[in-house]
DNA sequence: GATGCTCCCTAACGGCGTTAGGGGTGATGG
DNA sequence: CCATCACCCCTAACGCCGTTAGGGAGCATC
């Protein structure tokens, strides 16, 4: 069987952009569990090790899928307080990381920023500055942003993968923690019990916007009150 | 909660707990990739198959390992201003992630609270009540500084990830990075090349303080002026 | 026609999580 | 005193994983 396989006929022969699209897709199949090197080298067509020739390991692969996940981000649009356009960094952000699978945990603890992400923190930084920050606040509000928003969409995906690994979906899922906090012997976790409610609220939009509004209101307080 | 004696791997039959400590020496020694479950029963001095008595798979011994992280930690002194002591929360999470190895991705997305965690949780929102504070804005001010906390120290320890793929200490990977910074083309990218050193600056602990205080601001906001 | 580079292959290594099924040990109870 | 049984650990194996060694086909260059 001397033919090569046939899926693309525009293929140009496999790209590290190629396989960090073929990541992506693997991705969202099968999660970042699922995703191995025999899998991501089907996906193109070929056999594993053949990624070895474009790649020097998975890590490798997986810094270029790191990247492709922000290839869609777009920087808000440029009008506005800086308040409100720094609020759409965040929510932004968040938003492309829920939207595909397990992107939090391809992220998480990632050093190299990719290009796209690249783009992203440069823009940010010059409005940042143009708003009157300091240079090391305009770099600390950036980590700071970076840091909640990757941490809340990193715990706020968690109940989904205990969803897929029990039955359920990620509703009865943050209702059965509920439940737990409730039959808690309320003598020990008084506050626990009686705020199990406010606790496992599923409304997970409106406890992010919480977070990212004190954090704006705590950034307001570093500006001249004339430019907050 | 039995309390079983200390490490000794032939006497005392094994148990949860032991298990638990097991697996931390073993993530201290191996990290979280290194860290398998042939290793941890042999750390037990057992074969792997064994543990599947005690433990349903290997999710469930890193929920063990997860609240044994949280073992040593202890509340904050119970006095003066809460946002002393809040931010003192905020600081012992800190360092209790840092300092065992790859805690903070052992922490990462998972879900179960923990025997451990829930004591600080319970503890923490009855300050923040105390201070004040609704119960809605108790809860999410908890969560907050939570997301904050682990993201930080994901990003924190990503170049302690590189450092040790790579030669060289923390420290060589964060001054590579800023060279790399340093390197962009200064047309393309005006800001990040002006500001490499305040977003490589090595001193993570000013850092975590930045966000730490913004976050502190904020939430004060939500105080009537006489309590903040 | 030979050389050498590019890009994919087969085959294999050691390690992984997990399961099936078996054996020994010690308490229980007839 | 012996049968039973729950407990706890074992061997062996399955199918997966990341990665490497070495080989071969196609193609451009000399």
């Amino acid at each position: 069987m001397p033919v090569p396989a046939q899926d693309d006929p525009s293929a140009p022969g496999l790209t590290r952009e190629s396989l960090a699209q073929a990541a992506l897709r693997v991705l969202e199949r099968d999660g970042l569990a699922g995703l191995s090197m025999r899998k991501v080298a089907a996906e193109v067509g070929v056999k594993a090790a053949s990624l070895y020739w474009h790649v020097r390991n998975k890590e490798e692969l997986l810094d270029l899928l790191n990247d492709e996940l922000m290839a869609d981000a777009e920087p808000p649009p440029r009008t506005g307080h800086w308040r409100e356009q720094f609020r759409e960094y965040g929510l932004r952000h968040r938003r492309l990381l829920l939207d595909k699978r397990d992107a939090a945990k391809v992220v998480a603890g990632r050093l190299a920023p990719g290009r796209h992400l690249l783009g992203l923190m440069e823009d940010q930084l010059d409005r940042l500055r143009a708003a009157g920050f300091s240079d090391l606040d305009a770099a600390m509000a950036s980590y700071l942003l970076g840091a909640y928003v990757q941490g809340f969409v990193l715990q706020e995906q968690s109940p989904l993968a205990a969803a897929e690994a029990m039955g359920g979906g990620r509703r009865e899922v943050v209702a059965a923690a509920g439940e737990r906090l409730r039959a808690l012997p309320p003598e020990t976790y008084p506050n626990l019990v009686a705020l199990a409610g406010d606790l496992t609220d599923p409304d997970m939009d409106a406890r992010f916007d919480f977070g990212l509004e004190r954090i704006l209101d705590g950034l307001a307080v570093l500006l001249p009150p004339d430019r907050r």
